[in-house]
DNA sequence: GATCCTATGTATAAGGA
DNA sequence: TTCCTTATACATAGGAT
């Protein structure tokens, strides 16, 4: 039973990442199909495995082309409130970095890697541990993303 | 709190309908985040709200042109055993709906829910009701989506 | 392996601010 | 609105078979 709150990391065990690949993209492939349903959103997922296995995919090559394509069409600007332009969402990133690390401090874990960050920062040097560094950069992408989206915000 | 097992359909209620698509994208993106680390997985997602918003792209558009590019060449064949030629496995649903319909007979709603469907498919009738539909729609899907991974199995 | 089970962790619908 | 909170529903890791 779910006993550990299994760590964010590569699942160096070859069955239980399987079955978890397995059993996770199944979810993630129902609660798209919800989200569709409940919001009457179009949505595809893609994944795949490491080594030769068939990619799961939701909910059909045919629309998740289209999906894809329609996003692809969209013009310019509009893509950029999401993906943003690389160069100049980094300057704004370490400043926003810097709230981000004093904000939230309810969890334990959450300050000690955005301590860790900005250690890194300000110092330049990382952490020697390699899981540090994992989850340092688990985080990192989710601030990073949380980042873009309020940007993405005041922008508009 | 969540109080109520929220229908799996369309949200009415403009606020709620938008609040949900955001959340659960979120969510969605996250998950899918999770199996990358996890399983060393290629995902991508991608939703699109109903009006003009900007859809939610995971991990990020370039990143998902390339996840969905690799799909796309994949080879013929290999691509059959998931999305399965339309009119032959359309038979094979059929007579393994019979199966699926007789088994699993431990949840309610689930056992209702096929009995309509086995209904439909022998006497040609529907059931008037629209929430029935639905669900059996719902289901239905579900169940084809089931039986594709199979038959693809099987077919391997 | 493939299921099924179940204790626990996580997501999330309602509410409140 | 958007951000919290919290009670409940759901996902899922680890076993059992």
């Amino acid at each position: 039973m779910a006993r550990k709150k299994v760590a964010l990391r590569y699942i160096r065990n070859d069955s239980a990442r399987q079955n978890t690949l397995k059993k996770r993209s199944k979810n993630l492939m129902k609660k798209a199909g919800e989200v569709a349903t409940l919001c009457n959103a179009k949505a595809c997922v893609l994944v795949y495995g490491e080594g030769g296995t068939v990619p799961e995919v939701f909910p059909s090559h045919a629309e998740a082309v289209a999906i894809l394509n329609r996003f692809k069409s969209m013009p310019e600007v509009a893509r950029l409130k999401k993906t943003m332009d690389q160069e100049s969402v980094l300057t704004q990133r370490v400043a926003k970095l810097r709230d981000q690390v004093q904000k939230t401090r309810c969890e334990r874990q959450d300050r000690e890697t955005k301590f860790l960050l900005h250690d890194a920062m300000v110092s330049g040097r990382l952490p020697g541990n390699i899981e540090e560094l994992t989850t340092m950069g688990w985080k990192l992408e989710l601030m990073l993303k949380s980042l873009g989206k309020r940007i993405a915000k005041m922008s508009r």
